[in-house]
DNA sequence: CGCCCTGTTGGGGA
DNA sequence: ATCCCCAACAGGGC
């Protein structure tokens, strides 16, 4: 369940509940978790050590613990952080104990997801630098940044918002959303939008990330129910898992199709087909990428 | 009941 | 640069 909106969103629930607690005792119970650290390392070198902040990047959670040390949590699809859940949900992977009576569980059916032990800032720093780029709701995500992150990709626009080394944070709902909102094709090549399209592209992205963030006015209550979060949630979409069902817009039904190895929900009367959704551009008039 | 497909993600190999 | 497949599991359609 995790994109941007959230992860954001268990960082505020959440943080009030563990900063200023201690991991007195944590358990890894799938050594798929903790890779390539063996559970029994990672627990050791969590364990005893204060909560100073919890915070996130991306889509990661990110925990700062006492003496340097962090670790790096993703949720990949199926991820939770239960506070206090009772019973002990199934699929629990972590058992954290804060003590005061309190506990965390780490619910992950999929197992997909991962915690990562980095030993300072510049760790820390180097691994999002390698993997994440900037925040859309950053300041610094400008029209001019996402124009020139877009230049000459060839690649489908939704491709292009789904990298997270080019954007942080959007995941596959969001993207939809954020093309649908701005009346552009998933299929469009990322450097073949209009400068008026980066534009709208850009509000729409925020926006959508926003109103998902929004959405989320959530209790303490969305802890204790892996699954009762996004059901709830689900009819804020505008298109994405509406395949069938007329535009809200203009009526014509939408369609799910597969871009970037993801089921994709598109009206193709407000976001036009492009004519060519894969040309390549001539050599000639091919601009040179950006750097970086 | 079994088989097949799908999915909120990201990494690695081709 | 880009694309495809995979990790592991649950749930739905047939």
């Amino acid at each position: 369940m995790p994109e941007l909106p959230e992860v954001e969103t268990i960082v505020r629930q959440l943080a009030p509940l563990v900063v200023g607690r201690t991991l007195e005792r944590v358990e890894i119970l799938d050594a798929r978790w903790s890779r390539p650290l063996a559970p029994g390392e990672l627990a050791d070198a969590l364990q005893g050590r204060r909560v100073e902040r919890l915070g996130r990047r991306g889509k990661y959670l990110v925990w700062g613990l006492e003496e340097d040390v962090h670790l790096v949590q993703h949720l990949r699809m199926t991820g939770a952080v239960l506070f206090d859940p009772d019973p002990e949900p199934l699929h629990t992977r972590v058992r954290i104990e804060l003590g005061q009576g309190h506990r965390l569980a780490i619910v992950d059916p999929r197992r997909f997801g991962t915690g990562e032990l980095l030993l300072s800032v510049q760790a820390l720093e180097a691994f999002f630098a390698a993997r994440l780029g900037l925040e859309p709701l950053d300041e610094l995500f400008t029209i001019e940044h996402l124009r020139g992150l877009a230049r000459g990709r060839a690649a489908p626009v939704k491709a292009f918002l789904l990298d997270q080394r080019r954007i942080a944070g959007v995941g596959n709902i969001y993207a939809d959303e954020a093309l649908f909102r701005a009346g552009i094709h998933p299929l469009r090549p990322a450097g073949r939008l209009s400068f008026e399209q980066c534009a709208r592209l850009r509000e729409t992205t925020i926006a959508a990330l926003q109103a998902g963030i929004d959405a989320r006015g959530a209790t303490i209550d969305d802890f204790r129910h892996v699954d009762g979060v996004r059901g709830s949630f689900q009819n804020q979409f505008l298109v994405h898992r509406r395949e069938g069902e007329p535009c809200g817009l203009c009526g014509t039904t939408i369609v799910k199709m597969v871009v970037a190895g993801r089921g994709t929900y598109v009206c193709e009367t407000c976001q036009p087909r492009p004519r060519f959704s894969r040309a390549r551009q001539s050599v000639r008039s091919r601009r040179p990428p950006a750097p970086r």
